[in-house]
RNA sequence: GGCCACGUGGCGGAGUGGUGACGCAGCGGUCUGCAAAACCGUUUACCCCGGUUCAAUUCCGGGCGUGGCCUCCA
């Protein structure tokens, strides 16, 4: 089965070969733990895990390095610890470390509640400052960045090629520019890969004084420590694409004598919520912890996996409610599964560029082993007990009540019968009479 | 303003130059004391206007709409 996946660099499928079976190298852009993370934000963590999960069966699972990062270097990071701090005399900066620490483990066990395995490694920001330094210099030695009143800035100029990945030329972006140029740029485009701190804000000794890294020198540093030069499949938000991942190519390939940073580029779409874009403004901003409150993470999950990743997606209520269903539904069948295995309909859905609604497809017409190996190899474990909800009821009170019901079905007393299934009913247990006796579940 | 993506039935959502995926809902049926659930069957579509073609929902051009990027952003 060969795999296909649309690669943002040429704007068209490609056969998917890695530089080596062995180690296929893929790195997805992290959240920035300054916030819980919202909707959105789960949307690359389980695109990219299927994807893992996916290579992991195609070459083995011990020939898949995936690396999702921790920014934990931020303005915004910044700007929320001082707001914390408000009045209180504490140091700002230990506000930072407890944001980022609580933030994190957060951001940890969410992912992880959306059925999305741990990446090989999570390297955060706060741990390559050297590794960033040490590229900086690399890059004022290959003269295509400059220091200037504490900053060191990439030379845009001098790098022919920027712009291939978002595919702007440059003087049309420098002429669409919006915003007030900080002086001391020599061009409108250029970025900072440093930037002096005060003592407010997180610093580092540098050759260029007491400062924090720009955002994208991280991302470019850490590939570089975890995965070497070039890696295979490099992903994120699709609105990453300008300037983000443009400036992480630019610093990458400018510090390793060009060599492509990743053959691969895949970005996700955006998300709505109920029709609309989601914003604290209009307060329709739905974090995954929240969600997780109510909904199951596996309903979540394949809420997620009914659209394809690179369309723009609605989050709603009613998609939710319907994902449950469904997945209820297979749940109930594929645990008793014995032989689980991967139809071939499924593999060639998700072989073709991750096609997640075409394999949900499959898997309505799927035999119930493949149903079974389908759910695992999407990240579903119907084994699992996590489809049950998280209201208290009680099983003993129920069974008791179901007894009684019976009991006067049996002496053909519907009125009391009737009486017991409406009363379950309005605490939200919904009895089934089936050829095998009642059975109840929880009804939203 | 510049660049880009998307627009499929009541809803969600694949896909394709010619035989109307798949799911939900609806409708009909089996089952049931009646329901619910389950199972079987089934109706409904390709934003608008041109062009190319024997044939377009699918290709090309224009329009309209929605969203994204150009500044932090999944």
């Amino acid at each position: 089965m060969s795999l296909r996946l649309y690669n943002t660099l040429t704007r068209s499928k490609e056969a998917f070969e890695p530089l080596d079976p062995n180690n296929v190298r893929m790195y997805v852009c992290g959240p920035t733990v300054y916030d819980y993370a919202h909707i959105g934000n789960a949307r690359p963590a389980i695109v990219f895990d299927v994807l893992f999960r996916l290579l992991r069966h195609i070459y083995g699972p011990e020939h898949v390095t995936y690396v999702r990062n921790i920014t934990d270097i931020d303005d915004k990071i910044n700007a929320r610890a001082l707001e914390l701090r408000g009045e209180r005399n504490v140091d700002v900066l230990e506000v930072v470390r407890e944001l980022t620490e609580r933030t994190y483990a957060v951001y940890q066990q969410d992912v992880a509640a959306l059925g999305n395995l741990p990446p090989t490694f999570m390297p955060r920001a706060t741990e390559h400052v050297p590794q960033m330094i040490a590229m900086i210099r690399t890059l004022i030695d290959a003269g295509l960045a400059y220091e200037a009143e504490g900053h060191v800035l990439f030379d845009v100029a001098k790098k022919a090629d920027y712009g291939k990945l978002s595919r702007r030329p440059l003087d049309e972006m420098i002429a669409g520019a919006r915003v007030d140029v900080a002086p001391y740029k020599r061009e409108a485009m250029d970025f900072v890969l440093w930037k002096p701190s005060d003592s407010t804000t997180p610093g580092w000794e540098s050759p260029w004084g007491r400062g924090r890294p720009g955002w994208h020198i991280e991302c470019s540093s850490m590939i570089e420590a975890a995965m070497g030069e070039t890696i295979d499949i490099h992903g994120g938000g699709i609105d990453l694409v300008f300037p983000h991942h443009e400036n992480e190519i630019a610093q990458s390939e400018g510090a390793h004598h060009g060599h492509p940073l990743a053959r691969f580029w895949m970005h996700n779409g955006f998300l709505n919520v109920e029709g609309e874009k989601m914003s604290k403004s209009l307060g329709n901003f739905v974090t995954i912890h929240e969600l997780l409150e109510d909904w199951p993470g596996d309903v979540l999950r394949f809420n997620m996996l009914r659209a394809h990743y690179r369309q723009p997606m609605d989050w709603t209520l009613a998609g939710m409610k319907e994902s449950w269903a469904t997945l209820e539904r297979w749940y109930d069948v594929a645990e008793a599964v014995s032989a689980p295995r991967i139809g071939e309909g499924l593999l060639a859905a998700l072989s073709d560029d991750l096609n997640t609604p075409l394999a949900i497809a499959e898997l309505h017409k799927a035999s119930l082993q493949e149903l079974g190996g389908g759910l695992m190899l999407l990240g579903f474990n119907p084994m699992s007990e996590r489809l049950a909800s998280k209201k208290a009821v009680n099983k003993v009170e129920i069974a008791r009540a179901i007894e009684a019901r019976n009991a006067a079905r049996k002496a053909k007393n519907f009125k009391e019968s009737d009486r017991i299934r409406d009363e379950l009913l309005a605490q939200g247990i919904q009895l089934k009479d089936g050829p095998e006796g009642t059975t109840w579940e929880v009804k939203r």
